[in-house]
RNA sequence: UGGGGCGUCGUCAAAUGGUAAGACACAGGGUUUUGAUCCCUGCAUUCAGAGGUUCGAAUCCUCUCGCCCCAGCCA
């Protein structure tokens, strides 16, 4: 799994090209630029990854450039969100960059911009506007303001600047070309009136510049090389190149474009993530649920899991949908090398072990790690009353059900043989209890006679263990492709996507489990205390992931 | 139907005119005190389709088909 002859990507490529030819002196300067206006999810990782890998792979820089050109959207949450989830992923960013930095420079590029006589204020209204606009098929039209002279540009541009105009009242555009089949080039706005609160500059703006202006604006500033952004943007190069041609700036970065990430069964838009917050169909942003990356972190996954899944699944421009069980595997994959194993149950069935003393309680010893010596070994207690998993137990078992069923022998994990005598149920016929022997002879699992024993179950300590509650969760959606927009995809919700048991038995070690600290519950998948449910008292686990389960998968069948 | 992109295994993804890597999934088998892990084995005569160029094409040319993006004073 290891990504050691992983061939370059395209991006890769052109960045070793670059090198080559001494473009850029030889120097690689990315960023991740994102708008304040929400959580990263996933998706975002796939671009964090990128950049930063670029950048160190080639000795370069990654600046976090915060977009935050738009105020009515923005938020300090955000940023504060933003910058301690990149940090979590495992990236170095020193002080992190804002375009409002830049917003009296980016005004000074307008004025040029104006005194070349290729920007001008344009007083059209936003329908009549996008009348001029015209379509896909049809060209646009000159504004009636496109002749504006360059002082009364320059002048109402001033007067916009100092606030004189209310919002929409006058806007800023390029002078390029109404007939041009690309829309963007048509004259494009580049600054608008926005009477907002804008988080870092407060009231000292009530103009800012649009993403295209900004955008290309704040890379050249910066010195990026390689402005790598997602394939919806490819229409907007042209924009891109245009201005940093018509600007005198520091240099002219080259944009790239890739495709964004989709996973399946999962939705991985801000709007969609925001309406299952909003609507309230999962608990918040940083669900578990949820492929918001504080809701993955607070599942349990781990930030070298989202690095390797972000490694592993490469970059193109192919417009794909990554399968959901690949993240899964990158998280196995990791979690398998570091989680301590432990032993916990579910769904507890009481077992007595009726030849077993009743006073008596043994210390067993337990490895933390199967193939890892150095992980070290816990002491585990037995007594006469267990709990064991509901699912362990069948009472007319099939054929190749290795576990436990009347008569039928199995070793208890690192403990003793034991088997089944008798069942006992309550009025309506559930199993409720039951009672088995053990071999005496059999401590720690084997058994002096040789004789095999298939089945090796989980088990804990009735006397000895703690109550929480597991919440076990499943795919968001039932639906692979929840984003068709057939029908809405609040449908298309998995509605056991959450599954809380409450008085789970977990052995007593858990007691000292930290927050979003992987185990491995033997036998069930990896688990870890809840963030935000971490009371010793009434503990609350996360289960970040199953352990793949062939049996499972075949009874199924 | 204007413009910009993209089509290689079920899903991702390499191959840069020299004879289809790898991963996940799937199917078998082995080891195992986790039905986990680990280890073997198998899994595209074919690259959206059709023509053409070439000794040789997934790669070059032509046409066709399919999918995605663009008409915010959002990014």
């Amino acid at each position: 799994m290891e990504p050691e002859n992983k061939k370059e990507h395209f991006i890769e490529s052109i960045i070793i090209k670059d090198i080559e030819n001494n473009k850029n002196d030889g120097k690689v300067c990315t960023r991740f630029p994102p708008e304040p206006n929400g959580y990263l999810h996933i998706g975002h990782a796939k671009s964090i990854c990128l950049n930063f890998n670029m950048a160190n792979k080639f000795n370069g820089k990654c600046n976090l450039r915060f977009d935050d050109s738009n105020p009515a959207k923005e938020k300090q949450v955000y940023i504060d969100s933003i910058k301690s989830t990149v940090n979590w992923l495992g990236f170095e960013f020193g002080t992190p960059f804002f375009a409002s930095d830049y917003f009296e420079r980016l005004h000074d590029f307008a004025v040029e911009l104006i005194k070349k006589g290729k920007a001008y204020v344009c007083s059209l209204s936003a329908d009549d506007l996008r009348q001029y606009r015209g379509t896909l098929t049809e060209p646009g039209k000159d504004s009636p303001y496109r002749e504006r002279s360059i002082e009364e540009n320059l002048n109402l541009f001033t007067r916009m600047k100092n606030g004189e105009f209310d919002e929409g009242e006058h806007t800023l555009r390029a002078k390029i070309d109404m007939s041009s089949p690309n829309i963007n080039l048509r004259d494009p706005i580049i600054y608008r009136v926005k009477k907002a609160f804008h988080p870092r500059t407060h009231d000292q703006w009530c103009i800012y510049p649009m993403y295209d202006f900004a955008h290309c604006l704040s890379d050249a500033l910066e010195g990026i090389t390689h402005s790598l952004c997602s394939l919806e943007f490819e229409d907007h190069r042209p924009l891109y190149d245009w201005t940093l041609d018509e600007l005198e700036t520091p240099c002219h970065p080259r944009q790239i474009e890739f495709a964004r990430l989709n996973i399946n069964y999962t939705v991985l838009s801000k709007r969609k993530l925001q309406r299952l917050v909003e609507e309230n169909h999962v608990q918040g942003w940083d669900d578990p649920r949820l492929p918001t990356l504080e809701g993955i972190k607070r599942r349990g996954y781990t930030p070298e899991s989202i690095r390797n899944f972000c490694d592993i699944i490469g970059v193109s421009k192919k417009e794909s949908r990554i399968d959901m069980t690949i993240l899964e595997n990158c998280l196995r994959d990791d979690l398998n090398e570091k989680a301590p194993r432990v032993m916990a149950v579910l769904r507890p069935l009481k077992v007595t072990i009726e030849n077993y003393p009743d006073d008596k309680t043994e210390a067993l010893t337990a490895k933390n790690h199967p193939q890892k010596e150095e992980m070290g070994t816990r002491t585990i207690t037995f007594s006469r009353q267990i709990y064991v998993e509901q699912d362990d137990f069948m009472e007319d078992p099939p054929k190749k059900f290795f576990r436990l069923g009347p008569g039928r022998e199995v070793r208890l994990r690192y403990a003793y043989l034991v088997t089944c005598q008798k069942v006992i149920k309550d009025e309506s016929g559930n199993v409720t209890e039951l009672i088995c022997t053990y071999d005496p002879e059999t401590k720690g699992g084997n058994a002096p006679d040789g004789r095999k024993v298939k089945g090796t179950i989980h088990w804990v300590n009735a006397n000895d263990c703690i109550d929480a509650e597991v919440r076990l969760y499943d795919r968001l959606f039932k639906d692979e492709n929840p984003e068709q927009d057939k029908q809405d995809f609040i449908e298309n919700l998995n509605p056991h996507s959450l599954e809380a048991l409450e008085s789970c038995k977990l052995e007593k070690s858990l007691i000292n489990a930290a927050p979003e600290t992987a185990y491995q519950f033997e036998r069930l998948g990896y688990f870890c205390l809840d963030s935000k449910n971490a009371d010793k008292k009434n503990p609350v686990f996360n289960r970040t992931v199953s352990l793949r389960d062939v049996w499972a998968k075949r009874s199924k069948k």
